[in-house]
DNA sequence: GTCCCTGCAAACTCTTTGCATAAAA
DNA sequence: TTTTATGCAAAGAGTTTGCAGGGAC
């Protein structure tokens, strides 16, 4: 994983990057917001938000491709997939996936120059199976 | 595909779902408001929400998948995937896709009771890539 | 007549932005 | 000193909701 640099290392930065690579839960800028005001009180959402963009547009974190109206954020920039809890909300990583995924013909899709792909799973995870 | 009765009959649904079902462009709630409008001058924009929303919970459309901030829809239940231009933004169906991927193996997502997956591919239309 | 649905407008949530000040280099 | 980044607050975009009146059955 590269780090790339960014423009000038101002404080907030950092605390937001480091804040946001100590936690595995995919946080919102709201919730990463929370806890970095424990470090930094006086930060504000402008200031998160407007470094998770400058991080995520650099490649230093990952802004995930999930659908719902509330954007989530990772540290973890290697590549792995996700899976979604449709009963509570929380997002787990999946690095380990059936072998034939990796290698789809993404030639076969007519008219476009094909770039990519995202894929979400979901499911109930397991503390919700045992919540019930 | 099954057609699911909805409470009652109103106009206004009737019209939304027949537009919505004439377009293969995947509209914005705004957008088919629009289209709706032409019809039914009077209709608001929360009606449209309202009718998008019931419609899809009950199965007769389908709410895309899709990152992004705002919502889509799809009269076309059918199974089937959605190519997005990173250029323009418009969405294409895809209806053939390499068999191997229709039989992911999804038990070996620990902890998860696996429901299903979204999967949506990227790339740069052929409408964009002659016009530049 | 009953109850669902609509139009309208206000409210809400998430995110972006303008501006004066503060901090980095 | 120069330029970027910050805090604050206001503005924006998309969506939801309360309410009184209208329409389906």
């Amino acid at each position: 994983m590269l780090e790339q640099k960014v423009n000038r290392n101002s404080h907030q930065r950092e605390v937001i990057l480091e804040e946001l690579r100590m936690v595995k839960s995919h946080p919102t800028a709201t919730t990463l917001y929370k806890l970095v005001s424990k470090r930094l009180p006086k930060i504000s959402l402008g200031t998160i938000y407007r470094n998770l963009d400058l991080l995520s547009k650099r490649g230093v974190i990952q802004k995930l491709e999930v659908s719902g109206s509330v954007a989530r954020y990772d540290g973890d920039t290697d590549k792995h997939y996700h899976i979604c809890c449709t009963n509570c909300g929380r997002i787990d990583d999946i690095y380990h996936l059936p072998e034939e995924l990796i290698n789809i013909d993404l030639s076969k899709i007519e008219g476009y120059d094909v770039k990519g792909y995202h894929m979400n799973f979901y499911g109930i995870c397991s503390d919700c199976r045992e919540n019930q």
